[in-house]
DNA sequence: GTAACTGCAAAATATTTGCATCCTT
DNA sequence: AAGGATGCAAATATTTTGCAGTTAC
């Protein structure tokens, strides 16, 4: 079965044409997406409206999440690990790069513990690295 | 002088009533504001188009900054320590409190350093953490 | 007085919702 | 067949821009 099917089915989402060819193009970017980068990408062969629900769907399911930036662009990423393992855990440092602006989900890299002041309870910790990436040094 | 005043024309903004006031939100409270928030504050007494032209002239200037959140919902803060001192420093760490929702700068908590793979330069990093606060534990 | 700031109107964008139709299971 | 997904239209919401009038320096 093509990978693509499989993330999808072990999600319990129909396998449809938007779902099909949005999730692929998240399986070839190692990066992540905006909302207008999907639309580009997909050559304006669906609907508007379509990418919002697709991306919409794909974040409850927990298949991809939001990254926050500095600028809060919102993009969107896919994580090689939590997908393959089924479960979730997006607590990994993620790099924007200031020359050619990619988002890169650093799997390896997990976000480190700080201690905070006294009365403050930590839950989950976000963390982004912005500067120049692997491909533009 | 006034610390609003002082303030804006340390960094060369003229001081009106528009940009006092808003000012003064940011000094009042100790969290970060979303530009509804100051709408609210205000008791639109002034233009929405106004609130975010001063917003933009404040993180132009650098008095304030976006603080990136997990949701990526938009917020500002001015940090103390950076405008008293005049010169930004934002790598401190923000809290953003599941229970009230609110947006704390840790001036005293400094973004630790991570180790990068090979080929990747940091330049800048910020880090969110959620959790409780010091007011709702 | 001049340059900068504000508020209004309006344009441009972005996002959400309702509903009829079509596709997946 | 039934439920879910899509696409279109339209309603909302958000952000930007132009311009005339006002204010700060």
């Amino acid at each position: 079965m093509k990978q693509v099917e499989e993330i999808l089915k072990k999600n319990h989402l129909s396998v449809t044409g938007s779902r099909q060819k949005i999730m692929q193009l998240f399986l070839n970017s190692n990066g992540a997406l905006a909302h207008a980068d999907i639309e580009k990408k997909t050559g304006e062969s669906f609907d508007r409206v379509t990418v919002y629900r697709t991306l919409q769907s794909f974040v409850e399911k927990g298949i991809i999440h939001l990254i926050p930036t500095r600028d809060n662009s919102i993009k969107y990423a896919l994580c090689k690990d939590d997908c393959e393992a089924g479960h979730h855990h997006d607590n990994h440092v993620h790099f924007i790069c200031d020359e050619c602006s990619k988002t890169i989900c650093l799997d390896d890299v997990t976000v480190p513990q700080v201690k905070l002041p006294k009365g403050f309870t930590p839950q989950h910790a976000e963390m982004v690295v912005n500067g120049i990436c692997e491909e533009c040094k």
